[in-house]
DNA sequence: TTGAAAGCGCTAACAT
DNA sequence: ATGTTAGCGCTTTCAA
């Protein structure tokens, strides 16, 4: 685990004998070694392959000293180019007036040394980090990708970079993730969901950075949150599933302990189905392992035991595409005798041999505007506190009857 | 935009109006304003909320002056805790010799204030950056985020962490997440592909940090690289599809010019229909959509184009599941009528009517071994320039007739 | 076991 | 339009 660093080192930090300031008097007074006459030659002639340089990236093999290889400064390109650092550095991040003559010195040199800025050492220096923590819990459950893609979509226009956490739905780890990324001062902290530990709570609150809770709006937010109310979204199933005129239903759903949003759903749906006077009359867990096939041994499972089943409703698509197969594979009249419904209206569910009734949960919306709200240009928007509600919409496809 | 930072700006630059060898003096003597002896009567009392602040982290309100937010430094919990700032470094680094007592102290204090370090600042001083650049296509096509899955299993046992960007498979895409994650200053870099531009490979060569390029072994490395060969893999189909006599054989994939894997098992796939004689007799690409769904539209197209087509060989596992449920729907006799292959052998599968034939990609094996080669702990390995091949195992399912 | 000094590579603020 | 000065918040190194 020591080789990068101690790699790095072996490699670059050769010493240099000269001091600052000594160093930047020489080269701008033309160099005593003549030093600068050597780089301007070497640097300003051809090497021009990768159109992509001209966009202001600056890569390109380091041709002028490829005996000293140590990290690159701005005092490189400095010397260079024969202005100072700050010159250097207002032309790479365009900040301030620059001749264009200066201008382009400064950026040839830097494209061919192949100059990297070093992010570390602005950061610090400008107290600015273009960072935008984003926690979740799982990448391999699509929902999550989806809002990623959202965040991306408007934080690109703003110079903002996401950088994904991953908590496997552990609390613990998503609060050291938390910590972890917060050590990197980031511009504000995007995570799921609204149930965090007491440490993680009061490490955002102290952030002094916006912070927004996606998902679910069911609960306390810490600042700002965006989802929609999974409660609700329980209840309406239930409303559409009596609607339908379905009495004995089963819920199938993870078994993990900390999937909040599907067990918010769950008391949606128990409460809504109570106020008909009506109760679960089955239910049945799983965790790990491949969801569709999941599915299946649950729906299997559940049939088996509770045969007079007429309605299975599933935490997730993923099992309620698996429950699907499964049922059209026996013959099983859907939506008659029995009616299925998933939920998060996920991509896959229009490659199935029925549409699989599903209520899609707003994911793509609820990550713009989150991103909007760190970027600060949510429409509309206050400066932190905000509590946008999503309306998610059912889409009863072809396994509830209507 | 501005609004992160300004708005941090307005909350917590607030003056600090004495020096910091004066106030640490005054500090460690007792405080001319009794200040340590009211920091330790609030700090060290009770608060104790949040079990996981015994592990390391150090969060909770900061209680004692909350009308002063400004961003917690190392001085402050040094302060609190009337030690040098170097001795609480020592203590939240668990580096050098520090007394119990004085350990104590200080993470007491660091927890209660709720203090974050801060690692821009960290890794300035020390030249040492604990992330890991992975830069991937996508996160929506399950492949990747399982390469993830590996890699994130080797480096939380060696303090890194990883940093993902996405490139939506597009070269400038990759070239400026590349740029971006490097003035990081990461310990490593792990890329999917060997294909990049001329900028970004320059940018690798020069950043004198373990590269590694994954998924893919037919071509240059920058530096190591660990896959699997995509043309072998295409031959190998291409063996088993002839072993089982099949002889009209179609391709269908995806259209993205940038999907060099896909391209390549294409390219294996024809040389070894070739050495038989054999050509392709049809192919179909697709892109963007619900995989699924492009899956079924395809093979209903190619069939109705060539009708006489035995096999089918798909890009991908998704577009082969799509294609398989739509021949089962249509009645097709599957594998003896109509052969079918897929690519990536992914877990969804093990959900379908039938067992696709599918080739392993390795995914997780490939970021394990890829982690392991940034944290010079992969076995045997050399100093960079590695070369790891593995092998993919066909499956052939049922939908290969045998 | 602890502390003081120097400086990592940049940028804000203020010259010029 | 360009340069100088003084840090940013830590860690390294050396001294005590």
């Amino acid at each position: 685990m020591l080789y990068p660093a101690e790699l790095r080192r072996r490699i670059f930090l050769l010493p240099v004998s000269y001091t600052a300031g000594a160093l930047s008097a020489i080269t701008q007074a033309g160099g005593i070694w003549g030093r600068r006459e050597v780089w301007t030659r070497q640097n300003f002639s051809g090497n021009s392959k990768g159109s992509s340089l001209s966009e202001g990236h600056l890569p390109v093999t380091n041709t002028i000293r490829p005996d000293i290889r140590r990290p690159l400064t701005l005092r490189d390109v400095s010397e260079a180019s024969g202005v100072s650092e700050m010159t250097v550095s207002r032309v790479l991040r365009s900040r301030g007036d620059v001749s264009d003559a200066t201008r382009e010195r400064v950026l040839t040199a830097a494209r061919t040394l192949g100059y990297v800025p070093n992010k570390i050492a602005g950061a610090l220096a400008s107290q600015r980090v273009n960072l935008v923590a984003v926690i979740i819990p799982s990448l391999s459950n699509m929902v999550y990708p989806e809002v990623m893609t959202g965040i991306s979509q408007v934080l690109e226009d703003t110079g903002l970079q996401p950088v994904v956490g991953v908590t496997h739905y552990l609390p613990e780890r998503e609060e050291s993730v938390l910590y972890e990324m917060l050590s990197w001062r980031p511009s504000g902290v995007i995570l799921a969901g609204l149930e965090h530990t007491d440490a993680a709570r009061a490490m955002m609150g102290n952030a002094g950075i916006p912070i927004v809770e996606v998902m679910d709006v069911d609960g306390e937010p810490v600042d700002s949150v965006v989802g929609i109310s999974h409660r609700r979204a329980g209840l309406e199933m239930a409303g559409a599933i009596l609607a339908a005129g379905y009495k004995r239903i089963g819920f199938l759903g993870t078994m993990m302990p900390y999937d909040h949003r599907a067990r918010k759903r769950l008391e949606g749906l128990e409460e809504g189905l109570a106020s008909a006077g009506i109760t679960l009359a089955d239910r049945e867990f799983y965790s790990g392992g491949s969801a569709l096939l999941k599915g299946r041994e649950m729906t299997e499972t559940i049939l088996k035991r509770s045969p007079d089943l007429d309605f299975l409703y599933y935490s997730n698509d993923m099992i309620g595409a698996g429950g699907l197969l499964y049922c059209l594979e026996k013959g099983i009249d859907v939506p008659n005798r029995l009616g299925l419904a998933g939920f998060n209206g996920v991509e896959l569910l229009q490659g199935l041999p029925r549409r699989l009734a599903t209520m899609d949960a707003c994911r793509l919306e609820i990550g713009r505007t989150a991103a909007q709200i760190i970027a600060g240009i949510h429409p509309g928007g206050l400066i932190g506190g905000e509590r946008v509600e999503l309306s998610p919409t059912l889409e009863l496809g072809d396994t509830i009857r209507q």
